[in-house]
Parts: structure tokens; sequence; C-alpha cells
DNA sequence: ACGAGGATGCTCT
DNA sequence: GAGCATCCTCGTC
């Protein structure tokens, strides 16, 4: 199954399988996360999801074809960046949550203002891979940002976090580092 | 180690 | 005008 085919399933099977996947961005010098955190959600049926309520200006990249980035600015400090999977119109996205660098950690350091916790949090991954507002509705298959395959990685689940709604689904996926 | 609180902007009610 | 899919610093223990 290639990357496009696996993009338009359901976000509660895109997500685990994100994990151990590279993120590359090209925005200035290249720099490449490895996934190792993220969270499911869906759409009309999920009360936390940014689409709940249907498509609106701001959520209108997560109806979009998989593999659209879809960016959001969170607390009116950070942006966020999701992976819209499924099918065109449904709604689903995959929080990007965590990573560890695999390239250019100089220039993560750099943009994080700081050596370590680098990657351990959603506005961490945007800020140090340089996602902003402008890279929303951009595709993760023609960059800037894009998704590459990875290792495959085991996972444990939790609920989501951060979040005061439909906090009882395990919909949080976590990486298992050997 | 852990918890409280502030920063800050935009969307939707 | 409320409510955030957050992060950082500073205060306690």
């Amino acid at each position: 199954m290639n990357l496009t085919e696996l993009l338009a399933g359901d976000s509660l099977k895109v997500a685990p399988a994100l994990l151990g996947m590279t993120l590359r961005s090209e925005i200035g010098t290249p720099v490449e996360i490895e996934i190792t955190e993220v969270e499911a959600y869906r759409s009309v049926e999920d009360s936390a999801s940014h689409a709940y309520r249907g498509r609106t200006a701001r959520n209108g990249s997560m109806f979009e074809a998989p593999g659209t980035l879809y960016v959001y600015r969170s607390y009116g400090i950070h942006w966020c960046a999701n992976v819209v999977t499924g099918p065109v119109g449904s709604g689903q996205a995959v929080l990007l949550r965590g990573g560890d660098p695999l390239l250019g950690i100089e220039i993560i350091r750099h943009r994080r203002g700081r050596t370590t916790d680098l990657c351990n949090g959603p506005g961490k991954v945007c800020q140090a891979l340089g996602i902003t507002g402008d890279c929303d509705g951009t595709s993760l298959l023609t960059g800037p940002l894009v998704l590459l395959a990875g290792v495959a990685r085991r996972h444990r689940t939790t609920p989501r976090i951060g979040i005061s709604k439909a906090t009882d689904h395990p919909w949080r996926f976590v990486a298992i580092r050997d």
C-alpha cells in the first residue's frame, strides 16, 4: 500500500501508521524529524474535533484531500499541524504531537531557542520545522512539508490530552522506543 | 518533581 | 465575550 492509499484511510488507522515515518521540512535548509506521537481526530461524530460543527473558514483544509496539511493557531501563540486523512470532505485529521530530530538539529535548536525538549509537543513540532499558517492547505505529497517512509514502530494508546471534550477515547498514539 | 499562572489571537456564540 | 487540540517560567516541596 502506498502513501496516498494509506492517508485515504480512517484517521484511527492512519495515526499509528504515521509513527516512525519521517516528516521533512523544506522551509529553508531541510530539517527532518521522526514522528513519535500523534492524536486522531474524527469529524462530526467527535466533539473534540475542529470538524465537529462542519466546515468553516478556519478548518477548511480539514475537508480537502488526504495528505493535506491542516495548520491552525493554538492559544493565540503556537501553531499546530495535522495530516488530513480519509475521503475528501470527511473532515478527519491526525494531529502531530511529537517527534525526534533526524536532520538539521542545530537549525531546530536555533528555531526553538533551546537545546532540549525540541519537538515534544505540537507547538514545538511546528516551531522546529518552521511550520506557520502559510503552510495550511499545502500537500504532504508535494511540499514544502513532505512525509517520507520510515521504520514501523510499536505504540501504546492513551486518551487524547489538552482537550475538555470526548476525553474518553484512547486516540493518542505514542511510539515505543526500543 | 510538580503545579499555578500568564502570554496572546482568533473563531464562533 | 468565552474558550481554546500550548508552552514557558517561576514558585513551592
